[in-house]
DNA sequence: ATACATACC
DNA sequence: GACTGGTATGTAT
């Protein structure tokens, strides 16, 4: 059985999922990603069943030896917790969507998403009531909505409107924290207390002031800490916001219903693992099977984990961190022609070189990043004495991976590390 | 340092 | 017919 694609989204009540799993599972079945995404699932059915083992070979002195560990971590982690700062989570609806039907209103209240046949990066909700979603191909988001419109993925609109929306959020906090160009998080601690206003209503009027600097809409959560404050903003998506007080008993039991995939850095995989191999579905499971999470997993997994179930999360305010690696890649369709393979190559080394002069910057470590014409993923990667810069450099060293690696089939990619 | 996996948008 | 692209981070070796 196929992994589910991914959260179900806001405004998917009342429609037919199993026709829409069916199509795209009748879509993809048989086409060499579907062969890949099940040789990749019976990996992970192999890594839980290892998990499974290592589990029941625990003894009942390691059992008591891993809850007392867990339990004393979990007192450590519990005199961290810190309930004096207000964190916001802004969260742009459908936004690149949104912007395309800002700047061509015939779109509105038509099924629409932004990318191509190859793939969706985003869906209005109008589509996402067919099943439509980010991340899935185009061609199979037609076939689940045939009258779908499809407009080109164009990056300066957006960049455009996200520093309209940053301005904004600058006024409510001069350090807030960008995620992407739709998200950020605010420490809306001072502005409250200066203004004397609740966080809530922080919120109501910064999601009316983006809404009138752009015309876009968007949604807020407000809480204790970022981890907690991401998860809010989902909850009344779109244009909705939702306010967990800093309070530890109602962050309890907010956190404790909460289904682990809600939390952010638990995707896919690692809830199919705590699930099959644990039986942790909720936050809560996260606490009551500590002793089993610190067994099994390593200090940092374990340590995230059981904060999970206490509703811990970050709250300061760390410093820009400089970037630590930039990258170019292109999948092309799969040739085995040695020539049109450095082809290929040197035009992605004069990307990357393009965009780390932008950046003004060079690296030592070069990463080849090779996909397969059937969709297996390697990398290959060398590390130079001195930092480098130039297209040819990049080229040389790319080339000399590549040709290790060849004869080969390849739809590839390139990337370099500092 | 290298290879690969996972996650996020 | 067709399943991205950019960055960060964790885990294992």
């Amino acid at each position: 059985m196929a992994l589910l694609p991914r959260n179900a989204k806001a405004g998917m009540e009342g429609v037919d999922k199993e026709k829409m799993q069916r199509i795209v599972y009748e879509t993809s079945k048989g086409s060499k990603y579907f062969e890949n995404e099940e040789k990749k699932e019976a990996l992970l059915r192999q890594k839980i069943e290892n998990m499974r083992a290592q589990r029941a070979k625990l003894s009942a002195a390691d059992l008591s030896h891993y809850q007392t560990v867990a339990d004393r971590r979990i007192l450590e982690l519990e005199a961290t917790r810190d309930l004096s700062r207000i964190w916001l989570h802004a969260d742009m609806d459908a936004f690149y969507a949104a912007v395309e039907t800002l700047s061509n209103p015939s779109l509105k209240g038509k099924p629409m998403a932004v990318g191509g046949m190859s793939m969706i990066s985003t869906a209005n909700y109008e589509a996402r009531r067919f099943g439509v979603r980010a991340a899935m191909p185009g061609f199979i988001a037609r076939k689940l909505c045939p009258e779908l419109i499809f407009v080109p993925t164009d990056f300066k609109k957006y960049t455009h409107y996200s520093e309209l929306t940053r301005k904004v959020f600058e006024k409510y906090d001069p350090n807030f924290m960008a995620a992407s160009l739709d998200e950020a998080y605010l420490d809306i601690t001072e502005v409250c207390k200066e203004r004397s206003m609740s966080g809530g209503e922080i919120a109501e009027e910064l999601r009316k002031c983006v809404n009138e600097e752009t015309g876009l809409t968007c949604s807020a959560g407000v809480a204790p800490n970022r981890l907690l404050a991401k998860v809010c903003s989902d909850i009344n998506k779109p244009n909705g916001q939702f306010v967990l007080t800093n309070d530890r008993m109602a962050v309890m039991t907010f956190i404790f219903s909460l289904p682990i995939r809600k939390i952010g850095g638990i995707g896919k995989v690692t809830e199919h693992i705590l699930r099959d191999a644990f039986g942790i579905s909720t936050c809560e499971e996260m606490l009551q099977k500590g002793g089993l999470l610190c067994a099994l997993f390593s200090h940092s997994t374990a340590d995230f984990f059981l904060s999970v179930g206490l509703g811990i999360g970050r709250t300061d305010t760390p410093q820009v961190s400089s970037r630590k690696s930039i990258s170019s890649e292109r999948t092309f369709s799969a040739t085995d022609d040695e020539t049109l393979l450095y082809q290929k190559l040197a035009d992605i080394a004069e990307m990357l070189c393009t965009d780390m002069k932008k950046g003004g910057l060079c690296g030592r470590t070069l990463t080849l990043k090779l996909k397969t014409a059937s969709f297996e993923v390697r990398s290959r990667a060398v590390t130079s004495e001195k930092y480098f810069s130039s297209s040819e450099d990049i080229l040389k060293y790319a080339s000399k991976l590549l040709k290790a690696e060849l004869p080969i089939s390849l739809r590839p990619t390139l990337v370099s590390f500092q």
